[in-house]
DNA sequence: GTATCAATGGGACACAGTATCATTCCCCAC
DNA sequence: GTGGGGAATGATACTGTGTCCCATTGATAC
């Protein structure tokens, strides 16, 4: 099964409407091999409203299919998530690529940090910037 | 020494200009008690251009003396730092108050994050949401 | 098949931040 | 103290990101 026919049960499921515009901006996500903006999503997809590519990545994000990627620079991209689950990001600040990972031992130490301030967590976000492997490489 | 005296020495030590603009953008986040957005603080200046004010947060933030909140909906505030280093945050999602605080285990946990991807680190950032303890003696 | 109501499209709007450029004024040299 | 150079300013236009509104469409349950 695709990630896109997953993304779509996953949409039905919910009980959210499978509509033809849902399923363009899926599988434009799924055809994307880099985080994109909105913008960029919205010019692959000209037969759908703005408004509607918005809506549906905001859904999509509730959903955990699709996570939002803030950048150094204050900007955003968005990315199709891997893993559906919580996690965090590496951001290349060279080519720009974005690696999901998970780490307990982070997560814990952010939970630390909180019962150490007497603070009741419910989220949180880390975001690594730097250079990837392969950029590494590069001279 | 007040603390904007601290922060107009700062400005001269690097180089920058004390200008009077910059004084009173200096003495407006010295009189803010909590974090504020670019436009309620352009409010509070009518007599300094838009511009100016975003300029001047801009220099700030690299010389910190100010930081960058990001929000959990997306949006962005800021404040004066405290400690004048790196740092994390603590953001109440009821009162909107930010705690500064710093824990070198939650930034070794982060190294070992970036060296187990085999990631180049050269920057992070991470945010706390959930209730402070103030709010949490609420009902 | 049909009714219902969620979803859409498209434009206006709001907010955050940058670019441009003529004018001002801080600071250093003298 | 004065004058010149260049950094900083202010006004405005512009870009990017996202929301609101509302008449119309269409997916789903019956």
């Amino acid at each position: 099964m695709s990630t896109t026919e997953q993304s779509t049960d996953r949409l039905g499921d919910t009980g959210y409407r499978l509509t033809a515009p849902r399923r363009a901006v899926l599988e434009a996500i799924a055809g994307a091999n880099r985080p994109f903006t909105i913008e960029e999503l919205s010019d692959r997809l000209p037969n759908i409203g703005r408004a509607t590519v918005f809506r549906t990545i905001k859904l999509l994000q509730e959903l955990d299919i699709v996570c939002r990627v803030p950048l150094e620079d204050g900007g955003v991209r968005y990315e199709r998530s891997r893993s559906g689950r919580h996690h965090h990001h590496l951001i290349c600040s060279e080519c720009g690529s974005v690696t999901e990972f998970s780490d307990p031992t982070l997560d814990e130490a952010i939970e630390r940090s909180a019962t150490a301030a007497s603070f009741e967590l419910d989220g949180h976000s880390a975001e690594l910037y730097g250079r990837c492997p392969t950029c590494q490489r590069l001279p």
